[in-house]
DNA sequence: CGCGGGGGCAAACGTATGTTTCAAACGTTT
DNA sequence: AAACGTTTGAAACATACGTTTGCCCCCGCG
């Protein structure tokens, strides 16, 4: 067939992979073997390592950003929204999206974090120039929301949330089992991600 | 000279290398040639890399876990204290603890992010086990400034701080280089981590 | 039927890495 | 001054990596 499911197999192994391990501790080898698929088959397909690592960020991406830039464009006709309904919003989008599982969505945020903290820089770059327009629309909403927050104080706390949301989506498991020997309690991924809008609002207004 | 000054260079060459680059990314040729010694002295002095990163961590957490925790002593024999009072006192103890300007405290914070977003196993069961007493007393602490918060919440909101925190100073420079570009400002570091106090309270309150 | 090309495969290539080796240089002690 | 343990030095080692190379198969078109 013309596009075989080699692609998929392959973006499928090197997300799961790349966000266990890192992108520089995950080899082509790994992948390609947890894919079931050639080693060679990266290259062939995707040119590089470098431009597997964009393609998986696309694959969600893009998806994700058509759908809240839907939302948002509602949201603008229908005039002012709150706080709690613009954060909700991006939260379900971001966890609910994808028809599967919301593992795929910590796999994502895990995947983001990394891409952060490590210097990818050519990743940034993509992210910028292909996501940015999403965000800023984003950002303009929120300032409607929160119109006695200065603009700069409001971009940074942005800025702040998306920290602590992409670290503790990031180090869910860790969280997981801290809480389980510190307080002898089984928290649920989604009781974790739920705790975090009132966090956030909180944040946001100071 | 029985200890010479190889091992401090090779740390603070390790520190900013692994900072800007990341572990895996970061050859200990790198880290040697910059510290203007010789390629074999890490594995003679450190044993091996992992080693390493597990001596640039404790250099810089040592210090500091210490006078937090005297801090944190003193705070308690006084009674109770409020939220910005004990986050103030970490805050200004992780930004200037060290003597030198906080440039080292923003290396040191992207040595966290990239710990936490990568699997470095080894180093999140040495920093848990090393340094685990001081964040408990923090929390007691903690815990006695918002008693309206239910403890697993705040545990959880404390992470949530963590997280942007150890974001934002992670990503302090591209912070300072958007702002400049979408609100023409110079943003200083010492302001962002100012903003940083109201959102952390205002997040923990709800 | 032939044959042309897209995709898959094993193998090899060049390179960069962490680590080891062993001899030379150094400083301290006797 | 001689001997010793500690530290440095240049070089080599084994390995793992990303990437490239040819060769094979197989399907669709002439």
């Amino acid at each position: 067939m013309s596009q075989s499911d080699t692609v998929q197999r392959i973006l499928d192994a090197a997300e799961v992979l790349f966000a266990q391990k890192g992108f520089a501790e995950t080899s082509l080898r790994a992948i390609t073997s947890r894919a079931g698929v050639n080693l060679a088959a990266v290259n062939y397909h995707f040119g590089s390592k470098e431009a597997l690592i964009q393609a998986v960020f696309e694959r969600y991406l893009t998806p994700f950003c058509q759908a809240l830039d839907g939302k948002l464009q509602e949201l603008e006709g229908q005039g002012a929204a709150d706080l709690e309904k613009l954060f909700g919003v991006a939260s379900r989008l971001a966890l609910g999206s994808h028809g599967d599982e919301p593992r795929r969505a910590m796999i994502f945020f895990r995947l983001s974090g990394q891409a952060y903290s490590q210097p990818q820089d050519h990743l940034r770059a993509y992210l910028r120039e292909h996501y940015g327009a999403v965000f800023r629309r984003f950002l303009a909403l929120l300032r409607t929301a929160v119109p006695e927050v200065p603009p700069m104080e409001l971009f940074l706390r942005v800025h702040f949330s998306l920290g602590a949301v992409i670290f503790t989506l990031s180090g869910m498991e860790s969280l997981q089992t801290i809480s389980k020997k510190d307080f002898n309690t089984d928290i649920t991924a989604a009781r974790i991600t739920q705790q975090l809008l009132p966090f956030v609002v909180g944040g946001i207004r100071g």
